[in-house]
DNA sequence: CCGATTTTGTGAACGCGTTCACAAGCGCGT
DNA sequence: ACGCGCTTGTGAACGCGTTCACAAAATCGG
């Protein structure tokens, strides 16, 4: 354990769950305010442009480090270039998909991927008849690849129906990867040195739904 | 402002947010035990199926009344019902969702919805190539219509691009939605009384990207 | 060069959610 | 009937994240 002595890499260490969140959303709005012709702005505009107040955006960028001008706001290009490399985008790790139904082709061909360094680079299925075709610019491979297209830092995405979910992971992590995205509706289990996030759509769903019929009954009442 | 008198009522209305993000993993883990020949589970043995401790789990239950028995645990299917009672899904709001690309398609076609009470009721869109096509079971009808497809309580979803999500949303809240779930990769402003949530893809791989860069820096050092 | 003005960066207070730890309650065996 | 073991429900402590409010810093006009 090496006391950390540069103190960029304290603040890397060092940024809250929370904020590393919002980071994305934050870069998302200062394109979109870059492409409105901005060249600097200020914590007040960017925080509007990103949905959550200023003070917040102020903290979160204070743990990147101090890259604002008191009196002026930000520069946008140079946040922009800060936050993609706190967030590891310079050098993009490649990601895998496994799945290709219906919300892999959409993954696949989900344009918002590319535009921020990540594009997915293999498509891998199990299915045969899914397997050599051609979607969105890659040929679907065999599972069994799986080892071959995993080089290094990658990040593996499950778009499987649940009851495959857990061997698929099973897979990956034996694979070498460390950071899974899990759509399938399923609880997955993995070593404490993987990174698991999942994506649940129904969940969202039923979350509004409780909101709905929450508001549903104050009204009756 | 009527005093709520009723604990139900008391109860309903102070489930914090985050008890309701899990009610949904609950529900499933719920299934899944009741699958497996459970008429009975521990907090234990729940909180595993669900992926969370025991302690959080029985907190959780707890919002919503005493539906357990001390030295036995909760009654699976009892714990069903109060658990789809509290979310709402007896008497399930309908869903529309509006953008039938991709993403629109997986959605649509999406199982996981139907087998909680939540299911896709109407498909909309602007593209005049795709009104009319049959789509899981429902035909696309076109946008313009969305007034005489909202009925009553209704969430909306939308999958279109990021530059048409707004005036989406605008058209939806018009008709008189009140929750709405925005897959489209923007900020989207709502009036205060409409329950808004997001799930953006994107941010999620970009959120592992940051664990995955920072594992390969804490080993290269 | 200086004061007025703007905006950042941050210590402090606050609130929410998680975890801990245990008393209260229930069933079962004897 | 009664005590024993198991499990829930919950008050209390803790930690994280958000919000507040202001001092420090930078620009600009005179």
């Amino acid at each position: 354990m090496t006391a950390p002595s540069l103190p960029e890499e304290r603040r890397r260490a060092g940024i809250p769950e929370a904020t590393i969140a919002r980071l994305p959303v934050y870069l998302r709005a200062l394109h979109g305010l870059a492409e409105e012709g901005f060249v600097t702005a200020s914590s007040e505009e960017l925080a509007e442009a990103a949905g959550v107040n200023s003070a917040k955006l102020r903290k979160d960028l204070s743990h990147l480090g101090s890259y604002g001008t008191r009196g002026v706001g930000y520069d946008v290009e140079h946040l922009v270039e800060e936050i993609s490399t706190a967030l590891g985008l310079q050098r993009p790790c490649s990601v895998v998909l496994v799945g290709v139904g219906n919300l892999g082709r959409a993954l696949a061909g989900y344009g918002g991927f590319a535009s921020r360094g990540l594009a997915i680079d293999a498509l891998l299925d199990v299915d045969t008849a899914t397997v050599g075709q051609q979607i969105a610019g890659l040929t679907v491979r065999h599972l069994d690849e799986l080892p071959a297209v995993v080089t290094g830092a990658s990040i593996g995405v499950i778009a499987t129906p649940a009851r495959a979910a857990q061997e698929v992971c099973d897979r990956l992590v034996s694979a070498g990867v460390t950071s899974i995205l899990n759509f399938a509706p399923t609880v997955l289990v993995v070593p404490p040195h993987v990174d698991l996030r999942k994506v649940d759509l129904s969940i969202e769903l039923q979350i509004l739904s409780f909101h709905e019929h929450r508001k549903a009954m104050g009204a009756d009442r």
